[in-house]
DNA sequence: AGATACCTAACGAACGTTTAGTAAGGTTTT
DNA sequence: AAAACCTTACTAAACGTTCGTTAGGTATCT
């Protein structure tokens, strides 16, 4: 049976999203899926292995599909907009997508950095490269994704903080909200929204 | 002497921000600061005692005469440019500060994050907060906040990302570059920056 | 003499990983 | 059709290492 091996994935995204890579034992993936520590050695070499596996196996679960949705749009701007709001679903969904994501940024190994930057993240960023070129042929489309993408996940983390904040919120907002705010700022520009 | 206290704090704050809370033991931070393992437990009780005592010793390095600088400004767009240079000067030079920004942003522990909020975020916050409502009367200004500071977070954090990810970037973006490229797409957007 | 600021050495627990074995199912040989 | 063999998917138990922490000793200063 593959039933172990992908539920041993999926926990382990899940543990290693909460708790980091060093905050995770292999006894804890093994506890929390039902199987013993050594179990996991047969599916998977060590647990570098593991990490990179379910990194990549929570990011597949997400990407598919992206690409095809966004194709079938010609204009430019509504392609942005289904995008920034599929990706703040996606992300307002499934914390563990972000927080792998921000973690592995934080923490910085080189390894995993590559194995996820190959593996997981080319999926989106190609058809986004493309938008930006499409969108703004004169800049830098690194710099416009990289500007983009905090947008949407600090506005989505950053909800945690608001109750805390001076002049503080009336209440919590919403991700149609928030897709349009990013959308028309990063189009149009402060001045404008 | 209180020279070994203070360099135990300052070396936990720059491991613990890269690498989290169970990414550094003990014997790390000792060997960093030349001392035997043995010799923390005479400054701080365990483990959780640095931990807490290293991030507030960082938070508190930087309580930053922010506000008087930009009050020497009138011109709102000059103000914008300065603080978003100045928050990417910060960020840069101190990475640690960020990192843990980020990291606690990502746990959400309510009684840091309030913490956090109001001993580093608020210095930030409010001459933001009445600059955004110069420039744009009419929009929210958290989320206009919230999406400035997500730009500069993740411009700072993702150049690691960079060397990566296709169409690969000839080299590292300079701090003053992001500091136009924020402000340019902030004020205009990306259609005309 | 007593406090301060360390040291060496070790404790038990938890860590990633390995070794050896087993029960179940399919495949090949007789 | 039965016996022999192989592969798959595990388990129980242990390996050496590293972990947070502590006990006890030693210089140095007041």
């Amino acid at each position: 049976m593959e039933q172990t091996q992908e539920r041993l994935l999926d926990t382990a995204a899940g543990l290693f999203a909460k708790q980091g890579y060093a905050g995770v034992s292999m006894r804890d993936i093994a506890r929390a899926v039902g199987v013993t520590q050594a179990a996991i050695y047969h599916h998977f070499p060590n647990k570098d292995a593991l990490y990179i596996g379910a990194i990549s196996y929570l990011f597949e679960q997400h990407t598919l599909g992206i690409s095809e949705q966004m194709a079938a749009i010609d204009d430019p701007a509504k392609r942005l907009e289904l995008l920034i709001s599929t990706m703040l679903n996606i992300m307002e969904e499934d914390p563990r997508f972000r927080r792998i994501y921000m973690r592995e940024l934080l923490e910085g190994d080189e390894r995993k950095l590559a194995a996820i930057a190959e593996n997981a993240f080319t999926a989106f960023y190609e058809p986004l490269y493309a938008l930006m070129d499409e969108l703004a042929p004169d800049s830098d489309p690194q710099l416009l994704i990289f500007s983009l993408a905090g947008m949407v996940f600090h506005q989505l983390e950053a909800r945690k903080l608001a109750p805390y904040l001076p002049h503080a919120a009336k209440g919590r907002v919403e991700i149609p909200a928030l897709a349009k705010h990013i959308t028309t700022l990063f189009l149009y520009g402060a001045k404008q929204s």
